[in-house]
DNA sequence: GTGAAAGCGCTAACAT
DNA sequence: ATGTTAGCGCTTTCAC
């Protein structure tokens, strides 16, 4: 499918040059030679100052003498100099840089963290180094302590690892903020999810509306997010006389919910409780297709309220997590902890029911079990 | 909305110490110091040896006796002994990162590039940061000044920066790759989309259809891939007798397409082409609301193939373009400029046409204009 | 095979 | 206010 455009694409750089010391510029044109030439020493030596005081210029130091900042300005613009961040980061012992680990970059979920962790730390010249662990637990554990040997700090989405690796690692990865978990019994700093809150309110949310037959379409087995929401629901289903719940292993994705709308269907429940927004959709597409209709033949809620979610037809029902926030808050805890506070108090996310259009009152005649 | 949860946090130190040269450790446990402390100094005097023997065994050089790497290894290993990467960095002169800037990370289009390219690059040991420039290009010049000072190379998504602007960092930023756009008379090496060929792919499908009045909702004015587009429709509906074409103002997002859902029926066109995959969900979304069927009444195509189009009632008809081979593709020109290379032909991707189910004929009676 | 020494490019006392 | 000096922690000739 990718096509050749038929233009050739040439050569920056003229020829090779032999002469090490005086790097190859344009011929007959006087000019900057270069980016990433100059050295601070090349430039101290060009404006006639030492590297200190260079050094002083680049930084803004308000001490240095005005004509000499001139000067050295004027010779640094000269010489297209552009200090090594390298460098500085090696002398200064911090990079302005921070990490974050996600599972899939092609979650929804995990998007928004991303965007709100890089304009939080964007706004105070931090810098975000992304990486994707591709939900494997022991790439995670290898990417994590790269990625923080590179950085000040790192903040990790980890709902697959064990909580006794993440314990046993938050040495090395300190100062670190953990997302969508807690470590029972830890101190780790941590943002999470109060997923049975979420389930609750889907639950009063569904029972409310009538409905008593209910389908669980599960997310991963390996997943924390989803255990905590099986559970949540289990216990509320143990607990409330005559309600029926189904448990149908699905998945996390789009095509998970779309396969499983057959039996879905065929398991007689009135109200289906997705693991995610994503297992809804396909669900939804699933249940259009065979012409089953949302909400009047069946109810149906997610979880997450990605961006796509008040734009399905209908309208997803959902349980909203604030997202770009979480990624907000990443960053301020991660930010006192790079301070040495203590990283403050754990928090957990109350999510909040989104009632949209794919709930309703279930069929007349099916309302009892 | 978010709320404590209660659980306090300790500080992962218990003490700060005041002997700088013993660094604290958990009292009556002894083990490796805190993380971070060890160098290749301390390693190299704790296994009597040169720090290059250390540096040789950290890199595994064949060249050293097993038994000497062994003790470096132990020494190491008992220091809890992390190299530091940007020493190492400085040392070798490069960062093993490339960086990237997009517009805005909300966008399906630019998060499977980043996914595409942190695949790729990841693949062979490097590492990605990210930086959004939210639209604005004075803040993507600076930001992409500096991305690029902190990495090996930079890939840059500039949709609205003008091509002299681009064309006068493109020797700060080298190497550099540009995406969804190419610089006229340039040689700067660019990845991007044939937006004429994906229109001109809806259009066929459109009037094959038999739909002869059409209306563009337009992306952002300054967006290049918006203009593209709008030439192109302009340039195909003048070179065909019989066609008309309204042009309707709207954006780039959802809420764009929502708004503007009145207008398109007020226009009385049949078929819709929608600047991109999200502005048509939300025309899709506001033409429901308004009682209008899709396909029935409209015909409506996206742009993009954005991974939701697929799933919307009813799946949307769009031009493909494959977001995470660009990524992909991104990395492979950029390490071969990298690594001297010319940066090879720039490539310019044809969208394939996706018919799904939001386009069909028009209504009878209206089919001539 | 191993070590000594000279950087990589910058910052930060400390001295003047 | 500016320069001197000593690092930051690693790699890499170049001798041995």
């Amino acid at each position: 499918m990718p096509e050749h455009a038929g233009r050739a694409d040439m050569s920056a750089r003229d020829h090779s040059g032999d002469e090490p010391e005086r790097p190859v510029r344009p011929a007959g044109k006087r000019g900057p030679r270069p980016y990433g030439t100059a050295t601070i020493s090349r430039v101290a030596e060009a404006a006639g100052v030492s590297r200190a005081t260079v050094s002083r210029v680049m930084n803004g130091s308000p001490t240095v003498n005005p004509e000499l900042a001139a000067r050295v300005r004027a010779a640094a613009k000269e010489l297209a100099y552009e200090p090594s961040l390298v460098a500085r980061s090696l002398a200064l012992g911090r990079t302005s840089t921070i990490a974050l680990i996600v599972p899939d970059l092609a979650n929804p979920l995990f998007q928004g963290i991303l965007r709100g962790l890089s304009q939080a730390a964007g706004q105070v010249g931090r810098r975000l180094l992304v990486a994707e662990s591709r939900e494997d637990t022991e790439e995670e554990v290898i990417l994590a302590v790269e990625a923080r040997r590179r950085s000040d700090g790192l903040v990790l989405a980890s709902p697959r690892a064990s909580d006794e690796r993440l314990r046993a690692l938050s040495d090395r990865l300190a100062p670190l903020v953990l997302l969508y978990r807690e470590i029972p019994g830890s101190t780790l700093p941590s943002l999470s999810i109060d997923n049975a809150a979420g389930i609750a309110e889907i639950m009063d949310h569904l029972t409310g509306l009538g409905h008593r037959r209910l389908v669980y379409l599960a997310g991963p087995e390996a997943s924390a997010p989803n255990r905590d929401r099986r559970a949540a629901l289990r216990a509320i289903v143990a607990a409330t006389p005559g309600l029926t719940l189904t448990e149908l292993p699905c998945g996390a994705m789009f095509d998970d919910g779309h396969a499983v709308a057959r039996q879905v269907v065929a398991c007689r429940a009135t109200g289906v409780i997705a693991f995610n927004d994503m297992v809804a959709f396909g669900a939804l597409s699933g249940l259009h297709e065979l012409g089953v209709a949302v909400p009047g033949d069946l109810s149906l809620t997610g979880f997450d309220d990605i961006p796509f979610a008040r734009y399905t037809t209908p309208p997803l029902t959902t349980a909203s997590i604030p997202k770009n926030e979480m990624g907000r808050q990443a960053w301020n805890r991660l930010w006192s902890l790079m301070n040495g506070d203590t990283g403050g108090h754990n928090v957990r996310f109350q999510p909040r029911l989104l009632v949209r259009e794919s709930t309703g009152r279930p069929p007349t005649g099916r309302t009892s079990s």
